[in-house]
DNA sequence: TTTCTTGCAAACACTTTGCATGCGG
DNA sequence: CCGCATGCAAAGTGTTTGCAAGAAA
């Protein structure tokens, strides 16, 4: 999502747009790789040295409320966040947190399948698939 | 799980068997319900009034060690605990944290596919749908 | 100018830990 | 008798909240 997109998102459902709330949907939105809150707070600290954590929170929860993000708790080291919305499986370690998206048409036909079995309207899915990852196997 | 076989697996593994302990995987081994920490402690409470709920930290600690039981973070009050080692999905709603189970063929192959799919040994599986459930949209 | 957001600190909820006492093996 | 488990209190994490000052509209 552009810039310019999430700006009139804010503005549409009555947020205000802030520098620090752009900074922070910028990071996020363009993220890959599931950051947790600090690593959140780590970065745009470095962009805007006297933001606060509960800054970093409260813009989060926005994003969440407007559905540009999914929150993953079953994870270490505090939550996580997921912008990756199409169908796919998060792999969790369960030594670090790390999570890494997975995806493959078994997956999306099941989703597909399951919506249809289903005798009600879900708000959202949410596949986990547990190991431990490479880099922390090679730590042992 | 019958309460001789827990107590086998507790010896077996090293861990003491005492009548706390024996109690809680009881309690959480017969429940279909999910509870979290707090359901917990406050129906051991009736049985062990002096019990604290580090014991019950404790415990469920143990049984996830010993694969016994699963922990769910992504739902309200808390961590909430699954028995149900059979492929299927936990829907949870989104208001209440509650968590209810739902099996089906198309689960179980899929999970079954999945598995096949993957090029790695998975050590869980975790399948999430989340909802209002029926109770809390009658609230509203 | 008005109202929302920020940033700080304090409060909060959940979980883990340290340690003396007690019980299981 | 030895060592782990219990129960209490305290500490630790991660997250939310109250509020004064500042910024967006």
């Amino acid at each position: 999502m552009k810039e310019e997109n999430i700006e009139v998102l804010f503005r549409k459902n009555g947020y205000r747009v802030t520098p620090q709330r752009l900074a922070i949907s910028k990071l996020i939105l363009s993220s890959r790789n599931h950051p947790n809150v600090d690593e959140i707070y780590d970065k745009i600290s470095k962009q805007f040295p006297t933001i606060s954590l509960s800054t970093v929170y409260q813009t989060l929860n926005v994003l969440k409320l407007l559905g540009k993000i999914f929150e993953i708790k079953n994870s270490d080291k505090g939550s996580r966040f997921e912008t990756n919305l199409e169908p796919h499986v998060n792999i969790i370690c369960l030594k670090c947190g790390l999570i890494e998206d997975y995806s493959s048409p078994l997956i999306k036909n099941f989703l597909k399948n399951l919506k249809k079995e289903l005798e009600f309207e879900p708000d959202g899915f949410n596949l986990e698939i547990y190991r431990t990852c490479n880099s922390c196997k090679e730590k042992n």
